[in-house]
DNA sequence: GTTCATAAGTAGCGGACCTACATATAGCGT
DNA sequence: ACGCTATATGTAGGTCCGCTACTTATGAAC
């Protein structure tokens, strides 16, 4: 998958990732990781000023804490951060269904 | 829809608009416009330099054409630019599974 | 003759993501 | 003791691409 394609749609990975439960950033990493096959593996260049982002929005809080000798910044999601995530899903589902529509009923198969 | 959102997707419309037709840059814009229902409104500034990026990949080619005293620049699909689009079509495939997996099944919901 | 629709284009900005690097601890192997 | 790997967080800088704003030009309408 060729890395510009998440272009504005990182935030929305990333809430759904912290819905219902807190991680640290290491583990979401890991968790997209997971969640996608393999197919999403964001550096920590990426992940790590993409959540500092959302809490300075207030989409998310974020709790230290030490486990077994290391640090771990654990983050969860605000309410603002649940209806951000809920616009988020609206905004995927009406994106896609514009370009699919593009995609697949621009061509010569365009029904009147 | 957020702007940034067509981020590396914008190749997949242009291409698709012009499977199967030859238009002109202005025309690329009005049918996008319609084949959306006015949710795409590129800018002419997005679109020409884009359509000239694409030239430059070799997926288009374009003919000078004068009508009504106008100057048209009308694109079409090259071989190559075929190719490209077929590709474009599985990677919008391949991502939106991706990312629907993700907004779909990373929360609370999630079946082991 | 001024304004709108059609038609194409450039210059420059902003931001989001990536690359590469820096830092630190724990655990394992040798 | 030493190095390597996994865990864990972070910054600095670059790049790329779409957007904003502007320019140019013609024909039609008013």
């Amino acid at each position: 998958m060729k890395p510009d394609a998440l272009r504005g749609h990182l935030d929305a990975l990333l809430l759904a990732t912290l819905d219902g439960k807190q991680l640290h950033g290491y583990a979401i990493i890991e968790a997209l990781q997971q969640h996608s096959g393999g197919a999403l593996d964001l550096p920590t260049g990426t992940v790590y000023p993409a959540l500092r982002r959302l809490e300075r929005a207030g989409h998310v809080t974020s709790d230290w804490s030490t486990v077994g000798g290391r640090k771990r910044r654990t983050y969860k999601l605000t309410p603002t951060g649940q209806k951000a995530l809920h616009a988020e899903r609206n905004a995927w589902r009406e994106f896609t269904t514009v370009i699919d529509g593009v995609l697949g009923g621009g061509g010569k198969w365009a029904q009147t």
